[in-house]
DNA sequence: GCTTGACCTTAACCTTGCTGGAAGGTTTAT
DNA sequence: ATAAACCTTCCAGCAAGGTTAAGGTCAAGC
């Protein structure tokens, strides 16, 4: 199989595949005419890690998962590990941006988003002395002030 | 100011600062050493830069918030609807990681995670026909076979 | 006078995971 | 013969800096 046919089958690009190659994730043998040619067994690595990106796994961790794969004496709790490894990474980066949600969500409350120049925003994302950590952001939707 | 003082006062690293002004988001006038020398005004933009970066904005976005912090006559509805549209982008990255921890926590319940090799994870990962969209995986706790 | 240490300078490469383009070879069809 | 559709390698670039490298500056201490 060439690069083109491996790729329209593993949703790859074959670009990607070439990097997946110079990265060492993946071999391939050559035809005589110095083109890629894959098998099956390589279809199938390419398909796991393209899966395995999709699902948040970086290139490191697929090489793991790939030795995983190729290990038949492997134990199941070995990959099993990883993928709640993996949860608990995404937890923490949906916590962060949850908290970075929160402090957005606070400040637009804080803003009347009129036509007035006066912006709660800015002053709290700029004034030099925040008086608070910057990601608890709490209060009430009192107006800023001025005219109106 | 010099740099390595505004750098404690912001948070921001020296380094930091210098890639700012590099890509034109603020300026610093220079010392007769070639020292770069900060305002106040200065202090406040790279404080709006360091809380901006806080909470999701990139800093071509940062460059805008400088611009609109700089415009007087700027109309608090355009801040507030700048951090309401990163408010959205931040819920789709929301969705995206959690349909991807969704997925993880289906595959990771299919693995029995013993000492048997069989791995309901791996062959889900690398399987050549999923017969699923890969993002959508559901089923049973149901055992991969094998000994036991 | 001289050295040490803390501070500053620029320049240039490393990271992650590719994508895009340049410049060219191969194969197949017309 | 030539165009279309493959394939090849190599080089640049994206975001947002971090990390050395190699060096200038300034105050203090001997």
């Amino acid at each position: 199989m060439k690069i083109g046919e491996v790729a329209r089958e593993t949703g790859l690009s074959a670009k990607a595949i070439r990097h997946y190659e110079a990265e060492g994730l993946v071999s391939s043998r050559r035809l005589d005419n110095g083109y890629r040619d894959y098998t099956q067994a390589n279809v199938t690595q390419l398909t796991l890690i393209a899966r395995a990106r999709k699902v948040g796994f970086s290139l490191d961790e697929c090489r793991e998962l790939l030795t995983l794969q190729g290990d038949t004496d492997r134990h199941s709790s070995d990959v099993k590990r990883a993928v709640e490894h993996k949860i608990a990474q995404l937890d923490e980066q949906l916590d962060h941006l949850h908290a970075m949600r929160d402090t957005l969500v606070a400040l637009a409350s804080r803003c009347r988003g009129d036509e007035a120049p006066e912006c709660a925003i800015l002053q709290n994302l700029s004034r030099p002395q925040p008086g608070m950590t910057f990601t608890v952001l709490e209060g009430s939707h009192e107006p800023i002030g001025g005219k109106s």
